[in-house]
DNA sequence: AGTAAAATATGATATTTGTCATACAATTTG
DNA sequence: CAAATTGTATGACAAATATCATATTTTACT
């Protein structure tokens, strides 16, 4: 059983509010495994008997639509936390979540949270900071998907991805999606989202080589938003 | 100055967590006023110094996109608090808050609702659970944003607002709004909207009497989506 | 390594939606 | 009350995007 003390995510999400007794505590009752890449966390529906702290890796929130697509609400990253909402809400998940690469997963039983929120109040402070801020970044989504082109959301949408998760050292972005799951970021069909990024390619603002994907001129990306 | 404890919305938000001393607290520093159709409540980037509560009306939130147009994220009505989000994060506003019909809203500033969640938990478990339902319902706009057809949102958006705001004697919908303002909801050019509204009129889904809509085939709204 | 399956790419075409123009109706304002 | 402004309506057209078809490439799997 890892400690949680010792854990290198532990300061990056609400859990960073808890002193030691507390994080001894949940290294006790938490359950940590993997999850590969493709693999689920738990599906659209399900109820959630606690929560998820990521500990590496990076899975996508999506949710399918009734044409038979998925969209990708969110990218959750290290150090955050998965199921926040529906533990609060005391529902169901409106969403899923799926690994896009290797994930290291704690899981952490629901007592175990409300007796932090009915105890550590900076807990209850963090966890609604973090809600308000996926809040926020939902709203900024709505409009771009309401308001904006395809092509401005592609471009937006690969500035994110670089500034989110970062390049590796030849300049590629750290992230690899597939272009199906591209197309479900910004709501198109996949064939649109290829077509675009080969345009954008041929324009010289992205390199593509195999799933690599470089921004080669973020210049021109960010202009055309 | 009105008594909050005798104020018919005090059972609709977080605030029914409050006891008889915590709302003559509040009762005790807010500020009552009426904001007028199409006036401002708060725009994008303002600081807020505490949240309102809505005693009586509707407004819109919504954020100007790059290409000028007013995309709406909620309507919020009696009972609702605005700007708890802003107040949460620490940060300006996102969205900009205009009164769709007559308003009476409360202003309580910042430092009693900060104190609330110090000294109340169940008072900042409700504000989570509200907040958490606004990003429900923000993911599953972006959703039907990205996937669905103008038609579609057109259709869901019009059974949405007879069930979220009721319906006059004659059957239609009480909540007035313009072409724009509905366009606006669905993410859609103005013209867009009259059209389809005018093809389901003559399809015989909706009936248009001015500024009125009545539903008048709910199940093949229904059917569409 | 060799085959099957999946992902990517691209063309052709249809559909949806936005834009611009204009007309008319309703509402506001002096 | 008339003029002016704003909102609604509709046509014509252009642009954006989806869909379907079909290669080609990459990946996964014995």
């Amino acid at each position: 059983m890892g400690k949680c003390e010792q854990c290198i995510v532990r300061e990056f999400s609400a859990i960073k509010a808890l002193n030691k007794d507390e994080l001894l505590k949940i290294a006790d009752c938490k359950t940590s495994y993997t999850v590969k890449k493709g693999e689920t966390v738990f599906d659209e529906g399900d109820a959630l008997n606690g929560i998820y702290c990521i500990k590496d890796g990076i899975c996508k929130l999506s949710k399918l639509s009734d044409n038979g697509k998925d969209q990708i609400v969110k990218l959750v990253k290290k150090g955050e936390l998965l199921g926040q909402r529906s533990l609060i809400s005391e529902e169901s998940t409106n969403l899923s979540a799926v690994a896009v690469e290797d994930m290291q997963v704690c899981f952490i039983p629901k007592q175990e949270i409300l007796q932090f929120f009915n105890e550590n109040n900076q807990f209850s402070l963090n966890m609604m900071k973090s809600v308000c801020g996926d809040l926020k970044d939902a709203d900024d989504n709505m409009v771009n998907l309401a308001q904006k082109t395809v092509k401005q959301r592609l471009a937006e949408t690969l500035l994110k991805l670089e500034s989110d998760f970062g390049i590796h050292e030849d300049g590629s972005l750290k992230i690899q999606l597939s272009r199906e799951e591209i197309a479900g970021m910004i709501g198109t069909a996949t064939e649109s989202c290829i077509r675009l990024l080969s345009e954008f390619n041929k324009e010289g603002w992205v390199s593509l080589h195999g799933k690599k994907i470089t921004l080669s001129n973020k210049r021109e990306l960010q202009r055309i938003i």
